[in-house]
DNA sequence: ATTTATTTACCGCTATAGCAGCAAAAAATC
DNA sequence: GATTTTTTGCTGCTATAGCGGTAAATAAAT
């Protein structure tokens, strides 16, 4: 599923310096989570990587053609 | 968590014509997970909320002041 | 106004995400 | 190369995501 999710946490964390379980407790998350997510697993709690994402200071924004009309209203 | 997921999903959802039924089936999930997600619900799978936006031709990107290099490596 | 479609909201069930604990393998530090 | 740290990979347990079914409330179409 090419979103790379995977390569982008563990790019961050190592730029970060650090090792999974400070990431885990970071995060506040347990350490398993971590590790899947690194290893690929994509069956995880949305919520759950929010927290994750958000200790790396990464974001997550959604695209699409409808976006810009979506983004024009309110 | 001002994602605004839900009113992405219904958004998009909307502008497409699509019940919740409809976009259930046509994503290949429960019905349910339509209706939680537009009702802000965010302990849902990652996996299934993949699912739901790519049926609505939504993508999901990954953005941190780190990216830049990330994207540049390879 | 009546019918039809959609949404909201519950239910019980099954599969599994997330957890901590542990230990062996691998990597990094000394 | 010996020691320490980190990673990989299991485990059993608990909480809950996702499922279809049902039914009432709301909205849309006739």
């Amino acid at each position: 599923m090419d979103y790379q999710l995977s390569e982008i946490v563990f790019f961050h964390r190592k730029k970060s310096g650090l090792t999974r379980n400070q990431l885990a407790d970071l995060a506040g998350v347990g350490k398993t989570v971590v590790y899947d997510i690194e290893k690929g697993k994509e069956t995880i709690r949305f919520s759950t990587l929010l927290k994750v994402l958000k200790a790396l200071n990464v974001k997550i924004t959604f695209t699409s053609p409808l976006m810009r009309v979506f983004n024009e209203k309110s």
